[in-house]
DNA sequence: TCGTGGTTAACGGTATACAATAAGCAGTCT
DNA sequence: AGACTGCTTATTGTATACCGTTAACCACGA
């Protein structure tokens, strides 16, 4: 927005941004993203197909910002684009849900542990008042704030463990994340929201230990939760 | 971790395959592929400007690829789509090193660690196999064939571990790994390739804690290796 | 030196075309 | 009836042409 340097060397823009891969963007993006909602609400069922003509239609773009966002959610996980066949909304294995939970025990740990390390009162403000929301809105029965509260507070944690990659490759997951235990998140609202307390005051004594004990105790409740038999 | 049983589901095509995001495609896979080569090795250098009209150009393949292997690469990291700006190879902070370098660690470790516990007398079999074609080929000086031995043992590996999330996610992340520390990785081959073993004898005791341990001896000696000004 | 405005190259996005292929259907043969 | 065969159609993969918008460059004048 300023002044653009020009030096003798390869050519960067002076707002160059050192974050990873890419920004936002509108239109490919917002599809991504209005698609995705769908697929999280289960609008989209798992193992229905979709056609991109039809979606090129339905939301008013081109092809092409379909097969773009086709692309980027296939990467998600979401879909699987099996060639010259279709595209299938996934359909998660037994298996595979639980590889999915290994690696998010694994991963949410460490930016427990590494938030705990690394916060600053700011931070740890923050994620209190988050937290405290939380709580009041699952005590409360006010479900339909809680998904936007919980990612508030993974990205909150995220932030605060202050390492670009480890967040990247955890938001990646978290959205296919929320998507599988979703069905079970409501009813354990105000457990899941308690403890998300117990990493906060972890992450407040700057106990790497604690927080990453708290971090792997909430993930393997939810899991244990998303196992029991549906009721 | 065996058998997966199928339900009464919406429609799928019965070869459906449950691997995770999308699988083979030819041409936007082929020129993400070879775009990330050049990239690899230097051809395409950090910060320098991708135009999309003369990639097509020259790889003889429409502006749509183009696009398509650019976002791909994006969301691999390598490369930086600033919108209504351009797109730029990507260029590495410290920090960011540093990041990649804690998530490698966090990663690998837990390959590592299930490799440990679940390995089969094939998996060791193969491991076994490929570290002593890499400790001969370091030790002869022969660095051309490391490469490709070492990416050998690192799937291996996560075959091994047998977590589809994992491996996707390291996988995503190894060759952007590859790519910031090839600058050492020859140097040093032999002692890298003496540590590949330590990882395997600790597979075959199955032994997670000591796999693990010796997954991240080596992660920090590779990072220790990196960080020493360039010589 | 600093703006200021015009020009241009590139990008974001659309529309359209066409070959290749998978899937369904119709009819045929046994 | 059931299996085989070939036609038809829907959809995908890819290319191309096109246009509005914007960022970067340039020249000029104060």
């Amino acid at each position: 927005m300023t002044k653009v340097k020009s030096e003798t060397m390869v050519q960067m823009p002076d707002d160059y941004r050192l974050s990873v891969g890419l920004d936002h963007r509108s239109l490919g993006q917002t599809i991504t993203e209005r698609l995705r909602d769908q697929i999280l609400s289960n609008q989209l069922k798992p193992g229905e197909r979709l056609i991109a003509d039809d979606l090129a239609l339905t939301f008013g773009v081109s092809r092409s910002m379909i097969r773009e966002a086709l692309l980027l959610l296939a990467t998600e996980g979401f879909i699987n684009i099996i060639p010259r066949k279709g595209t299938f909304v996934t359909q998660m294995s037994a298996k595979q849900a639980n590889d999915l939970f290994e690696v998010r025990l694994l991963l949410e740990g460490q930016v427990a542990s590494l938030a705990a390390e690394r916060r600053t009162d700011e931070n740890l403000r923050d994620l209190r008042k988050t937290v405290d929301l939380g709580l009041a809105a699952a005590l409360a029965g006010n479900v339909e704030r809680l998904p936007a509260l919980n990612t508030r507070f993974h990205n909150l944690l995220a932030d605060t463990a202050d390492n670009d990659y480890l967040t990247e490759t955890l938001s990646r997951l978290s959205n296919i994340i929320q998507w599988v235990y979703s069905r079970r998140i409501i009813e354990r609202s105000t457990d899941s929201w308690k403890e998300h307390l117990r990493i906060v005051d972890a992450i407040e004594q700057m106990d790497p230990n604690a927080a990453e004990a708290a971090a792997h105790d909430h993930i393997t409740r939810a899991w244990a939760a998303y196992q029991q038999p549906a009721g």
